[in-house]
DNA sequence: TATTTTTGATTGACTGATCAATCAATAAAA
DNA sequence: TTTTATTGATTGATCAGTCAATCAAAAATA
């Protein structure tokens, strides 16, 4: 099977590997073995190209933040209006797959992990900016700038509170629900600036 | 130094060094070594008392939920109408010592082990619930039934996500900040309901 | 074209460290 | 003497990480 050019290859199948393995699991407390064997490869290769254990999971979550990040950008491009981008935004962060149990159980690893790996927090932190940045840009066009980064604040925080409730599934909400609150938040507040 | 009557002494530092470690950590993989230390026992000791690990941080996720139970308790109490008692709630979430850096990281990790321990969700699904049905609850008092579910969704939701955003320390919000933006949250939302 | 050399891909077997859990032994109360 | 508290020593399992060896494609050479 030998053949040249497998490296590409088998980091995209071993950082999936991984995200599904995590998802699956609800913990990072996975071994080498189990992702290695889920991308279909031995666990020296997987160590022969990320070099440890560590390595590849931080690139687990640079990879998917960057996918999430392609599908916001597609999305934002796609609307008109301010107004119509915040929806955007609001939308593509509870877009199904984002949505999947198993995908709120890897975030959530991910999130407890940014407590101890600086290099995991900083690529959640980044995150966490771009969407309030993107939720201020677009309100700025609607409010007043300072009224602007506190509607932001409370969105992002709504949006961040509903998605891990849903990983608890205590009381599922659907997707559209879970729109509908944050759509609602925004306009309730945009509304009662204008008095 | 064998004393009778050790027990409920032992298991209380246990639990208590656990949630500190934990919290210390960032993270559930903390060794019953470094818990048993840190409570000035023998490793051999926790395991006489909890049987395992598992069961040592299930209590200890029960035991710190039951006190964060009797702080709101405490404050629902104190307070007379409706509206204050909806303040008290908020309030109380975001009290000094849960804001704590190693609170959150604690909680965080707990957040994320409830999705391998159907125990540890039980817990903190019984928490998310009854911070729920408290907002409910004096919701209805001022404002329709239907409108009090709806508005005590979106204002869990935000408390729950300001938590976790703090817990990343990307742009701090201070105790008094998170504060006024689910109060700001609740008083709007009923405003527009009268408008 | 045929042959040799080099290089990338891949793994099985192994190592060392870590850790949860056990247990037999000790010591002090009751 | 029986019971409770306590620990040091040990065991068994798990795992990350290493390494030497293999295999086949590609490149170089004859």
């Amino acid at each position: 099977m030998p053949k040249v050019g497998m490296e590409p290859v088998r980091r995209k199948a071993l950082v999936d590997a991984a995200m599904r393995v995590i998802g699956d699991h609800g913990s990072l407390t996975v071994t080498m073995s189990e992702i290695a064997k889920q991308a279909g490869v031995s666990p020296a290769l997987a160590h022969h190209y990320f070099g440890s254990k560590e390595q590849l999971l931080i690139e687990t979550v640079r990879v998917h933040l960057q996918r999430l990040r392609d599908g916001v950008v597609t999305a934002l491009q796609a609307a008109k209006t301010p107004r119509e981008k915040l929806s955007a935004v609001i939308r593509v962060s509870f877009q199904a797959d984002q949505f999947a149990p198993e995908t709120i159980a890897a975030w959530l690893a991910f999130y407890a992990e940014a407590q101890r790996s600086e290099e995991t927090r900083r690529f959640l932190v980044i995150y966490a900016r771009r969407l309030h940045s993107n939720l201020v840009a677009n309100l700025k066009a609607l409010c007043p700038a300072g009224d602007a980064g506190r509607i932001a604040e409370g969105a992002a925080a709504m949006i961040d509170g509903l998605y891990i409730r849903q990983g608890l599934r205590s009381a599922p909400i659907s997707t559209e629900a879970s729109i509908a609150l944050t759509e609602d938040y925004l306009t309730t507040h945009l509304n009662a600036l204008k008095g």
